[in-house]
DNA sequence: ACCTGTGGCTGATCAC
DNA sequence: GTGATCAGCCAC
């Protein structure tokens, strides 16, 4: 099967083939189709029954709100579709429900399945997805970022000081002129109208920003406000639904914002797109636009970055250059946007939700929707949600070595859960229809052709939309084991994950035992991968290829094992956390307890050093590297972020307040200096601070200090505590130094 | 009106 | 001091 027909797997894309689709928006009785055309964005009506599903269509008996009931096929717990003819029919019906059963309909036990969204309702009872024929430049995206003043004497620029207000507002269109409204040419009230004028003018399917959530749109939606100005952004001149306190959570982050909705278009907030991004590459210091544009080598040369009261300075001082600065913002916004929306946006080719909400679900409720869309489709009944699931084992770890080795191979199971599932048959118990592991081994499938097809591309453009997609599809591939486990889920199947770990467990065992009866031996272990020393007599690449070629045949049918990489020497520390030297002298650390990014930097440096003096020498020199630090920080020879912490507040300070209120967590100094600051914190913001005073056993969230408070001409760094930190960091690493002849022995 | 999984290390804090 | 617990970050 070629690649180019993939949109035609409607398991994967959905039911409906039209192309050209931008936004799905209601419309009284009707959804409203926008299609992107040649003449630009057209709409089109269509009907549409909003639905609930339940386990009886007796429950409803009583309700007012009228219905038409279809009979799923099955006997999974929602059998039935009850369908409205008018959203406030549905949702008469969804509280007839709650009210009736005693259950909130987001409850697991809950008889009935109500979807909250109507737009997500229709694509799933469609089979309609967003911009299939549409390549990502058709697009029509307009990204903004404004600048504000601050009154004098204060930091920061606050939306709620009536004498505070927006100096510059940047637009880049990406089918039309880059544009900057000026304050000083236009009083606010004509900078709002002219914003207004611009949107209308260009009509985007997509509105970007850098922290336009949680800046931008706050921003000019209460001066828009203080104004008595309407933002008629919407598609139908409406405008934007705001919903104050939304939240989003990414892993063990939470992020607070204020969520906009804009009729007909969709919002796209790189920030949230970095937060993606940095979960799975972790290597970015920080997520302010300055140091994402520089990772990306997207940033304008020669930039200057102000950030609050300088920025008035500016303006006073020089306004023409303020507004360069904002328009340089502004252009690496939308580069940031060119990007990492990429991914996403071929996503919303697949999953029935719209291209603002795609980054905002997990993985598994958008693979849950794939099998509520294809169960709707097909008409059969839907099982009820997991409820509370057993915490169940997950992969083999262990460190058999500690300490400094060499040569090392790395070898790994290529996709070792998927093939477990393919292999040993394993899926969701309460999947009638079948559909998880033809779907999983067609991904894959998949992902193997996009590769080849990668490869063999003739254009940069073509490579990088192949590279795109199978990076896609590796993520959905892997997001299948995490669905199968997810509690909470309607096909999810806890027991079934449980099985799959176990025979990872198997797996790795039996390659463990295969390297030894090879002579080889296993240093760290972890999951999926072995690093090891080769036998004595198996020297060179070919020789160590063979005998991870002889490992993979003695493995079962389907599951591959791969040699991933091939090292000089291995720092084994502690199980998942190792440094590697490659032949390219190339160091490449892992683990938290080595690279961890919360730790302060002149710390990682003098770690990275002892590293690499470890992986090259055996460790000596370390001594003279803790004195050149030692001399550094009691010489104060250092700008303060060399010593400086960057923590990302997990939840919002208020309720960090509580829950040290009732003794449920312990103070932390980022959040006392959230607390103690002259703007409020959300959850998501960064926060860097230093210790200051005296003493080495000072306590960290007494004596800590936000660093844009630090003044360098009365440095109060607490020089022994930081001294006492990198004593402590060394001699986690005695173990593994040399016996080093002193003067004293 | 929201949520993929488990395993492991470190630092901060607190009770003993 | 020691152990327990939480939070944060990371590997896979």
């Amino acid at each position: 099967m070629q690649l180019h027909d993939l949109e035609h797997i409607p398991e994967l894309f959905g039911h409906d083939p039209r192309t050209g689709i931008v936004a799905v928006e209601p419309a009284g009785r009707f959804l409203r189709l926008f299609f992107r055309t040649r003449q630009g964005v057209q709409f089109h009506d269509e009907p549409f029954q909003p639905f609930i599903l339940v386990s009886d269509p007796g429950l409803l008996t009583g309700c007012r709100a009228p219905c038409s009931v279809r009979q799923l096929q099955g006997d999974e717990l929602f059998r039935y579709q009850l369908c409205f003819d008018s959203w406030a029919d549905c949702l008469t019906a969804r509280d007839f429900l709650a009210s009736k059963t005693g259950t909130t309909p987001t409850a697991a036990d809950a008889p009935y399945l109500f979807i909250s969204d109507l737009s997500h309702q229709y694509l799933l009872a469609s089979g309609t997805t967003l911009f299939k024929g549409l390549e990502f430049r058709d697009l029509h995206c307009l990204t903004l970022d404004i600048e504000t003043s601050c009154a004098e004497g204060y930091r920061f620029s606050n939306p709620d000081r009536p004498e505070d207000r927006i100096i510059s507002i940047a637009l880049a269109d990406s089918h039309g002129p880059e544009t900057v409204l000026r304050g000083d040419r236009l009083s606010e009230p004509e900078m709002l109208a002219a914003l207004n004028e611009a949107i209308l003018r260009s009509d985007p399917d997509v509105i970007v920003g850098h922290n336009i959530f949680r800046f931008d749109l706050e921003y000019l939606g209460k001066r828009a406000k203080l104004h008595g100005i309407r933002l008629t952004w919407g598609r139908n001149g409406a405008v934007p639904h705001i919903t104050p306190t939304s939240r989003w959570s990414l892993a063990e982050r939470l992020i607070d914002y204020p969520r906009w909705d804009v009729y007909g278009r969709h919002i796209i907030d790189t920030y949230f797109l970095v937060q993606h991004y940095d979960l799975s590459q972790r290597s970015l210091e920080s997520h302010g636009l300055k140091q994402v544009a520089r990772h990306f080598g997207v940033a304008a040369p020669e930039r200057v970055y102000l950030e609050g009261s300088a920025i008035a300075d500016q303006f006073r001082r020089d306004p023409e250059l303020l507004y360069r600065y904002n328009m340089d913002d502004v252009a690496e916004t939308r580069e940031l946007f060119r990007i990492l929306a990429y991914p996403w946006f071929l996503q919303t080719r697949i999953f029935p939700y719209s291209f603002q909400n795609c980054p905002l679900r997990g993985n598994a409720t958008r693979i849950n929707a794939l099998f509520l869309r294809e169960y709707l489709h097909r008409g059969h009944a839907i099982p009820a949600r997991t409820s509370e699931a057993e915490p169940f084992e997950g992969g083999y770890t262990e460190l058999v070595r500690e300490g400094v080795y060499g040569p090392i191979v790395h070898c790994d199971v290529a996709s070792l859960y998927p093939s477990i599932m393919l292999s040993y048959r394993l899926g969701p118990a309460r999947d009638s229809l079948g559909l998880f592991l033809p779907m999983l081994a067609e991904l894959r499938r998949f992902r193997l052709e996009a590769k080849r097809s990668a490869r063999g591309s003739g254009s940069e453009q073509e490579r990088l939309y192949y590279d795109a997609l199978q990076q896609v599809f590796k993520v959905l591939i892997n997001s299948f084991f995490g669905y199968l486990g997810a509690p909470l889920h309607n096909f999810s199947d806890p027991a079934a994950a449980a099985e799959v770990t176990r025979l990872g467990r198997v797996t790795i065992r039996s390659m463990m035992e295969l390297l030894r009866q090879e002579g080889a031996e296993p240093i760290e272990v972890d999951t999926d991968g072995i690093y090891f020393r080769p036998p004595a007599g198996c020297d060179g690449e070919a020789a160590e290829q063979a005998l991870v070629e002889r490992l993979s045949e003695a493995l079962p049918q389907g599951i591959e094992v791969e040699m991933d990489g091939r090292y000089r020497s291995m720092f084994a520390y502690k199980a998942k956390n190792y440094a590697l030297l490659g032949y390219d002298g190339q160091v490449v650390i892992r683990g938290s307890s080595l690279r961890s990014r919360g730790m302060e930097r002149y710390l990682r440096e003098f770690m990275r050093e002892v590293v690499s003096l470890l992986l090259t020498g055996g460790g000596a020199g370390i001594e003279g590297l803790h004195d050149r630090f030692v001399a550094r920080l009691v010489a104060r020879d250092f700008p303060i972020d060399w010593v400086a912490r960057t923590e990302t507040l997990a939840e919002s300070p208020a309720t960090y307040r509580e829950k040290l209120r009732a003794g449920k967590r312990n103070p932390s100094a980022a959040f006392e200096i959230a607390l103690a600051g002259e703007r409020p914190y959300r959850a998501g913001d960064q926060i860097g601070y230093y210790i200051s005073g005296s003493g080495k056993d000072a306590v960290a969230y007494e004596q800590c200090r936000p660093v844009n408070a630090f003044d360098p001409s009365h440095p109060d760094v607490n020089i022994p505590y930081y001294i006492e930190k990198l004593k402590h960091l060394k001699k986690r690493f005695d173990p593994f130094l040399p016996k080093e002849p002193t003067l004293f022995d």
